[in-house]
DNA sequence: TTGTCGTGAGAAAACCTTTTACCAAGAAAT
DNA sequence: ATTTCTTGGTAAAAGGTTTTCTCACGACAA
């Protein structure tokens, strides 16, 4: 009943057996008719690969991968419990597989080795063709260990071994771009309101803020959240001395905090004080009053490239080990004025 | 290189018969011994055991899915782009198929109906046991055709064909909870500010709030968004006539919009006015000042069922077709006041 | 006519596990 | 002493596909 009828008997896959019987044929030639290789006539070939076409024939991929020791599946191992490196990653690997026949398990870890443990083994009695850690900090580990697996296995986000290939997008490009951004809009006091100091991409944006700044203000490490924006907001205002003309926030979560902060001190963005996000995640910068302007960190794109990888290696094409840093992309809205420079 | 060394020439998985050989006994005995059924003394059944366990032998689970026809995997199917419902749903799945040792491929599929059928074939092609489809709407359906599919199908959160079974939750319960709750803590002038008219759980919890609160007012319909909770608290404070001291909103975006509004208008939440979202997407409602007391619609656990449904029927068992409507959980924060009732 | 070659296609092995059928040997029953 | 039952184990088939090997047959050259 449930899942499709079954019509006069059995209900039974189609095999290539069935198309063997229907076209006159041995599976063998079947097969390699449908295959392109082996010899036999184009008036042969051609019509098994009709009658198979006909009768919805498609190969079984259990049975192929047995043979050819591909399963033609990867696995996506993930601590990112909200989704939000995950998902956008994600999407990149599966689009770029997709196209050929790749398919995607994801698998949530959380924080627990055990569980970590047990997926990856799941994946491996699975003949996964490889796998992709994939984290939300640069500088920690997934709680499980992948450095000996016997398939290849590409890191995204998370860190991996030192000869393994790591994709992570460039902080310090990103935040070159906000500052320089500012500047060209005509912002010089920038303060810089980032998340906690044991972040490794705290500390590449950070470091990149101050180069490209000029390093006037120190910078303000705290939390990843929205109250830590409005907090740094009433310690830059309460105390003495010049304030900021713009914000440069250390995710968007904190510019959002800042922006209502602000607003709610009667400082107008972007008039007064321009303020650029980072992440671009839609769902907080989109829906900030004004919209945030914000770096976008080409989560797609990252993950794209490391399907790609993960399936160059499962084919052993030969890649360069190392770390790849992606280049960030600046999202102009509206939280820091004019669309375009020097306006 | 990448994916482990191969120690003493080729790299090669340890099958049954290193199992067999190492304990000397032949492949068929191993497999018994491993399965616990067969006859055969226990002393052999331990040898194989252990030795099986020394050696790191892990089944493989093509060929044996190959035999089996099952594949211990299973598809979830989703165009939910943001992940927003996905994955709590996902996470409910996996928690509950892990144990039964059964895998779970994520395919996201927008909108777009070649992408789905591209994603069944495969899904189909490598044999899962079941699909689960789960989308953002009730009542809409997945942009492909899953009704006459070999594999059982469930659906969560979006249109099934009648025969088949779909989990939801409860809006109309959900609504409940909110209107009861805001009358236990002596709140009686209650505005429902909901989303578009042609959700059908839009309908559903504004027909429950009409009945639950006495249909005083007339629901506010608009969209999904921060600024529609703005709008909506401009257009009753601009308005004349007595003001709510609740609002039940249609989700947390528009409980957080109307929050915003009440504040830059000097009216206190929960002093004032007390607040219940809907969702309890954390991201949103604990980000929120005060933090929103939200209707939490249980997606993990409506995953869970939907993982053990689609199991069931993958192993033949008979399920009961029909919706089922899974309860909603109030989730108290700051934003209605006092956390117990009548303080 | 015989030998060689090329072509088209089938047979069989391999992938790995599970399951069914079967066998040999010893124990118990007649 | 012969039959029957139980025990501990093996051999073989099945599952669907790909690949390698082999074969038959017709054409062509010697």
């Amino acid at each position: 009943m449930e899942g499709g009828l079954k019509i006069g008997g059995v209900k039974r896959r189609i095999t290539i057996h069935d198309v063997a019987a229907a076209a006159g044929v041995s599976i063998s030639t079947a097969s390699k008719a449908l295959n392109n290789n082996g010899r036999m006539g184009d008036e042969t070939r051609e019509r098994v690969k009709r009658v198979a076409s006909d009768i919805g024939f498609r190969p079984n991929a259990l049975a192929r991968g047995l043979l050819s020791k591909r399963s033609f599946t990867i696995g996506l191992l993930t601590n990112d419990t909200y989704g939000r490196f995950t998902l956008p990653v994600m999407a990149g690997v599966s689009e770029a597989l997709v196209d050929h026949g790749v398919s995607v398990f994801l698998c949530a870890i959380e924080d627990d080795p055990a569980l970590g443990q047990i997926h990856v083994d799941a994946m491996l009695d699975k003949q996964v063709d490889g796998i992709i850690a994939t984290g939300k900090r640069l500088d920690r580990r997934l709680p499980v260990d992948l450095s000996n697996l016997p398939v290849p296995v590409v890191y995204a986000f998370t860190e991996g071994t030192p000869d393994s290939v790591t994709f992570r997008s460039d902080d310090a490009h990103g935040a070159q771009l906000a500052v320089e951004w500012l500047r060209q809009i005509g912002r010089h006091r920038i303060v810089h309101i980032t998340g906690p100091r044991d972040f490794f991409s705290v500390h590449e944006r950070a470091d990149a803020y101050c180069q490209a700044a000029g390093g006037a203000d120190p910078v303000m490490y705290g939390v990843w959240s929205e109250s830590w924006g409005h907090e740094a907001i009433a310690e830059i205002w309460n105390r003495p001395g010049e304030k900021p003309d713009a914000l440069f926030c250390g995710n968007d979560q904190i510019a959002r905090g800042a922006v209502d902060a602000l607003r709610e001190r009667g400082i107008k963005v972007p008039d007064d004080v321009s303020v650029v996000g980072f992440d671009n995640w839609e769902i907080v910068a989109a829906q900030t009053r004004p919209p945030l302007t914000t770096v976008d960190m080409e989560l797609k794109e990252l993950g794209r490239q490391a399907g790609l990888t993960v399936l160059a290696l499962a084919e052993g094409r030969p890649v360069e080990p190392g770390v790849r840093k992606l280049p960030c992309r600046l999202v102009v809205r509206q939280s820091c004025g004019g669309d375009s420079p020097r306006e």
